[in-house]
RNA sequence: GGGCCCGUAGCUCAGCCAGGUGGAGCACCCGGCUGAUAACCGGGGGGUCGGGGGUUCGAAUCCCCCCGGGCCCA
């Protein structure tokens, strides 16, 4: 036989379940009978994790929150009945880990890494990457994460670098691969490019800042002014960039004629000390296009040889601005992003003039061998000599450097594999219109980047990444992409045991076309490269077909709104190039955790708070409601105080538990037994009311899940737990779970209560997993019904049937009135204990006096009160006494002397005078003989209801209590005084509520004796006496003063 | 410099998409309740709804500009 004999030991205590829960997941296998249940299903749901960068064993809050967001909404769809994937992933290589173990290692540069070995320093980073992996498992682990930890994807996994490759000889096969010259940052003392975003650190630096003058071919002293604060770009100059709409100016300075922009003419001639000048005319940029120059440098660079025949202005709007500079821009491909992309467009070559250390080159000529930055005084010294320079000064601005070793960066062509992504851009964007973002504003943010899309450079000069799976054949050039290990053997290559380099550089292939020996290239990929195959990847695809088969497209993906252009792109991007399509259908962006001011959080900052100090002060479920309680796309405040309102929440929710598993426990309730159906026909307004909320909730819980929207179905379930639940129901119900005999009425109380406490624990699951087993154990495992754990549930199906909007409606009326009728109590200050004869409703409508019925219990139950009267409109307004008071600022200059004598006549008849005031507009006032005609600006008229009606608003109408007790009242309110003190007496001595007692109440006051008298079997039953007398006898005593009457009250257990 | 998001009571946040007398919790003060009790309930004070302008009979809500914070890009 199955009834309720759980028991909760003391209040909530965050850490005393959690490890208790923890340790009943282990012990019972949890997970694996979740997952293997889960498995069953046919509705497949595949959740792809964005794999978190290893590079540490402890978290921040913001991947806490990541974590609860995916672990809520995979629990939820398991409980839903999908067959849900739930692998989770960690991004395990690129420049981040090579730069920890370099400093580990005390390594300086790129060449220190070659000294000690590469093959070293690449199995230090896998274990690096390994120890933080499993560091952060344990951590999602106790954060209480269901995902399969035993089985994440890692990125340096030979069959996922295996999966890259793929990818590689997939965008090969569609002709997107290309190997071009392109220009990127570059690191002279690490000897690499870098990536954009690794172009992150900027110094105040001071550089020159030149004004130099190129002749203008044909014309006599005739030139254009450029401006730079690079001058070691200027032998790799090939063309001057100029705006077509800009306004620019023919100067005339002397025997000079200077071309610059209009508006910047007068400051930098003025900055140059030339004062005397002329503006020969204005003309628009449009006119300077195809106009050729003289370089002042072309017999000291040999490179100007090839660079002299281009030398002109090429209209380029993207790369003038009238803010700085002369308008005119001075352009080296090899050195300069724009420059770079007008060149090509313009079919102009791309000459680097700076090697791989920094410094120039042969084929700059006089300059070659100088490191970049030295060769600036030797140019400008030239420049000068040759009168070249309008004018020279220095500037002081942010110029980028290297992160790792703060080196002055450089631009610079260099050979890069490329992706031309570009070309797929109305793929992209057609594809990423039919992906479902929440919120809406994230797909517009993205479709404005795909418009933008760039062609993607993979390749990087770097060793712990996936090896590109390029070979080149060192006698004729033929070029072979790998798409697998078995590609390697076909071509005779020997496939090595680890897959990264050094140990792939090695393996020599023979050249299909010619029989050469094939060379690996010796770069790795770009990181982002690595998570964005995660969705096949991942599944071991190209390798093993069918899983990727069965589950694809993904279903759902979550992650910070700083992933739009990353992971969501990158994703996208992969799966375009590989499969032609979309490769995720629902998105959900998050927000940033920050602050308590709303400011980054850093350690730097000092307000950083670490994830672990979160648990220990506050526990799992607290963190995991808290964070998933706010709005899931905005960035989160940290908040403390939060996270306390949160435990009090918990807080409740255990008292609540506690309560139920009280009452049920000892009446030994059967849940398997008394089901809500059974007692359906016993149910009071409330039990229905409590029902039709909770199927509410259900309603609306399920479309915030379905709707990507957890944070409201988070709100949702405290909603109904906390003011629903605790702040209603139950206290309806107590009255009814207090009778001792065994009652229809007090079953169906226990059936609804049970019924609406079991279905809250399965909603609340996915978010607060640590509370709701613990509860669920207590009340419904050890009942003996239900399943092994809350987790192996169903989330309910609501019942429309079971909606009763008219009750609803109901129910918000009598909590109007009875917080009215409170009020008006408090204001006639009698304690809710003391019984009151009568509430009056003067309704502002018919309608509410109708719904009333079902209700009127309650209403009369929660005011204490005998009797509930619905008046007419205005009855109240009609009991309103009137008086009023002298008005002396007129009184006293009208009449003068006699003022006194009518101030007194008022006092007298005052309410005589109020009441001719309001219905005739005068008062004659008889003095002496002499009629006085009294007129409403002499007095005040106040209106006050009588002392025995106090009155309250409320949006549904007037209530007021009519305080006027008989002796009936008086008796009762004794006796509850008199309750309330013995049960507190019983409380005080640890009695348990089921334990009866002996009781004597011995008091001189002849109205309690009464009381206790008239009231005896109610007494006696509401505090389980078996026994009473006004006797005398040993026990526990107590002399208790009740509104001034003494008693003394002695109880005994009996 | 550009795009997107956020700004509401001392604090944390609903309300904004769909315009109609600004809400909750915490904290503070006052009162009550009492076998959920280190809990709970009621009342009170507390607001230029970041600032300014516009649309409208009416704006926290829609539009524009500015300020502060966040993300992404240049």
């Amino acid at each position: 036989m199955s009834r309720v004999r759980g028991q909760l030991e003391g209040s909530y205590d965050p850490h005393k379940v959690e490890d208790y829960v923890h340790r009943f997941w282990e012990e019972n296998r949890i997970y694996y009978k979740v997952k293997d249940k889960s498995m069953k299903s046919k509705k497949k749901y595949y959740f792809l994790d964005g794999p978190p960068y290893p590079s540490s064993s402890t978290f921040h809050i913001g991947t806490a929150w990541n974590k609860t967001i995916k672990d809520s909404m995979i629990r939820f769809f398991r409980m839903k009945g999908y067959n849900v994937w739930d692998q989770p992933g960690y991004d395990t290589h690129g420049l981040p880990i090579e730069v920890k173990i370099e400093k580990e290692l005390g390594l300086k540069s790129k060449k220190d890494i070659l000294k000690i070995g590469i093959d070293k320093f690449v199995t230090m980073c896998m274990e690096f990457a390994k120890k933080n992996v499993s560091g952060l498992t344990k951590g999602f682990k106790d954060l209480g994460v269901f995902m399969d930890w035993e089985n994440p994807y890692l990125t340096f996994k030979n069959d996922y670098i295996e999966s890259g490759w793929w990818m590689i000889k997939r965008a090969s096969e569609e002709g997107l691969l290309e190997r071009d010259l392109l220009v990127h940052h570059w690191c002279p003392r690490c000897e690499t490019t870098l990536a954009d975003y690794e172009v992150s650190e900027y110094k105040e630096i001071e550089d020159p800042s030149i004004y130099v003058k190129f002749k203008v071919k044909g014309q006599e002293k005739t030139y254009i002014v450029i401006w730079t604060t690079t001058p070691w770009t200027l032998p790799a100059n090939a063309f001057v960039m100029a705006h077509p709409e800009i306004e620019y100016a023919e100067i005339k300075t002397g025997n000079e004629t200077l071309i610059l922009s209009k508006i910047r003419a007068p400051v930098i001639l003025k900055q140059a000390g030339i004062e005397d000048y002329t503006v020969v005319r204005t003309f628009k940029g449009i006119e300077l296009e195809g106009l050729e120059y003289e370089h002042p440098l072309e017999e000291e660079v040999t490179a100007q040889k090839t660079l002299k025949n281009y030398h002109k202005i090429i209209l380029a709007p993207e790369a003038v601005t009238e803010h700085e500079g002369t308008g005119l821009v001075h352009s080296a491909p090899g050195h300069g992003d724009v420059d770079f992309e007008v060149a090509k467009k313009n079919d102009v070559p791309i000459i680097s003039l700076v090697g791989d250390q920094g410094n120039l080159v042969e084929d700059a000529g006089k300059y070659s061998g100088l490191y970049f930055r030295d060769a600036n005084e030797y140019i400008i010294d030239d420049l000068k000599k040759k009168g070249a320079i309008l004018y020279e000064t220095r500037i002081k601005h942010k110029y980028p450097v290297c992160w790792r070793c703060k080196t002055p960066l450089l631009l610079r062509a260099t050979e890069q594999w490329v992706i031309r992504v570009s070309k797929l851009r109305d793929k992209l964007i057609r594809e990423a219109e039919a992906v479902t973002w929440q919120p809406e504003w994230a797909k517009n943010r993205f479709i404005n980047l795909l418009k933008n899309v760039r062609d993607w450079v993979i390749s990087r000069q770097r060793f712990w990444g996936i090896p590109l799976p390029i070979w080149v054949c060192k006698k004729c050039g033929h070029i072979e992409v790998i798409g697998s290990r078995d590609d390697i053997k076909r071509l005779g290559g020997e496939v090595p045991e680890n897959l990264h380099r050094p140990w792939i550089d090695s393996v020599k292939l023979t050249c299909p076309k010619c029989g050469g020996e094939m060379e690996r290239v010796k770069d790795v990929t770009d990181v982002w490269f690595d998570s964005g195959i995660s969705f096949y990847a991942s599944l071991g695809y190209p390798a093993r077909k069918e899983l990727w088969e069965s589950l694809k497209p993904v279903d759902f993906i979550t992650e910070g709104h700083d992933q739009i252009r990353g992971w969501f792109f990158s994703l996208l991007r992969s799966g375009v190039i590989t499969f032609g399509s979309k490769p995720y259908n629902r998105v959900l962006v998050h927000g940033f955790t920050l602050d308590e001011h709303g400011f980054e959080m850093h350690k730097s900052l000092g307000n950083y708070v670490e994830f672990q100090e979160v648990i220990s002060r506050m526990g799992r479920d607290v963190f995991r409601w808290w964070a998933m309680m706010t709005t899931t796309w905005e960035d989160m405040k940290f908040s403390w105080n939060g996270m306390e309102k949160v435990k009090r929440d918990l807080s409740i929710v255990w008292n609540v538990y506690n309560f139920a598993l009280t009452y049920m426990s000892l009446d030994s309730f059967d849940p398997v037994e008394n089901t809500v159906e059974k007692y359906r026909e016993y149910m009071k307004t409330e039990d229905k009311w409590i029902i039709s909320r909770l199927n509410k909730l259900i309603r609306r819980y399920e479309a915030a899940m379905y709707d990507m929207k957890p944070h409201e179905a988070a709100r949702a379930i405290r909603e109904f737990i906390i003011e629903d639940v605790s702040r209603w129901y139950l206290r309806l119900i107590r009255r009814r779970v207090w009778v001792e005999e065994d009652t229809a009425d007090k079953r169906t109380a226990y059936a609804v209560l049970y019924n609406i406490l079991k279905n809250w624990l399965v909603l609340a699951a996915p978010f607060i997993p640590f509370i709701t087993e613990k509860l669920y154990q207590e009340l419904v495992f050890k009942s003996g019904e239900g399943y092994e754990s809350v987790h192996l549930e169903s989330i309910p199906s609501y019942d429309n049937e079971s909606i009763n909007e008219e009750i609803e409606e109901s129910m918000d009326i009598a909590k109007e009135i009875i917080e009215a009728a409170l009020a008006a109590r408090m204001k006639a200050g009698i304690k809710v204990r003391r019984p009151v004869k009568k509430i009056l409703l003067s309704p502002i409508d018919t309608i509410i006096a109708s719904k009333l019925d079902p209700v009127k219990h309650i209403i009369l139950e929660m005011v204490n009160a005998k009797q509930l009267e619905v008046v007419s409109e205005g009855f109240i307004e009609s009991q309103m006494v009137k008086s009023v008071e002298p008005n002396y600022s007129t009184i006293g200059p009208e009449f003068k002397k006699k003022s006194r004598e009518i101030v007194a006549v008022i006092d007298e008849k005052n309410r005589e005078i109020a009441n001719s005031m309001v219905s005739n507009g005068f008062y004659i006032v008889k003095l002496g003989g002499e009629e006085i005609r009294l007129e409403p600006r002499h007095v005040k008229i106040k209106a006050e209801y009588p002392s025995w009606l106090s009155v309250e608003a409320a949006r549904i109408g007037l209530v007021a209590i009519d305080s006027r007790l008989d002796e009936a009242e008086i008796l009762e309110g004794l006796v509850r005084e008199t309750v309330r003190r013995v049960q507190f007496m019983r409380k005080e001595k640890g009695l348990g509520i089921e334990d009866s007692i002996k009781l004597s109440v011995i008091t001189d006051d002849p109205l309690l004796s009464k009381a206790l008298n008239t009231y005896r079997d109610y007494l006696m039953r509401e505090v389980r006496a078996i026994e009473i007398t006004d006797k005398p006898f040993e026990g526990y005593r107590k002399e208790w003063d009740i509104d001034g009457v003494r008693v003394v009250i002695i109880i005994e257990k009996a």
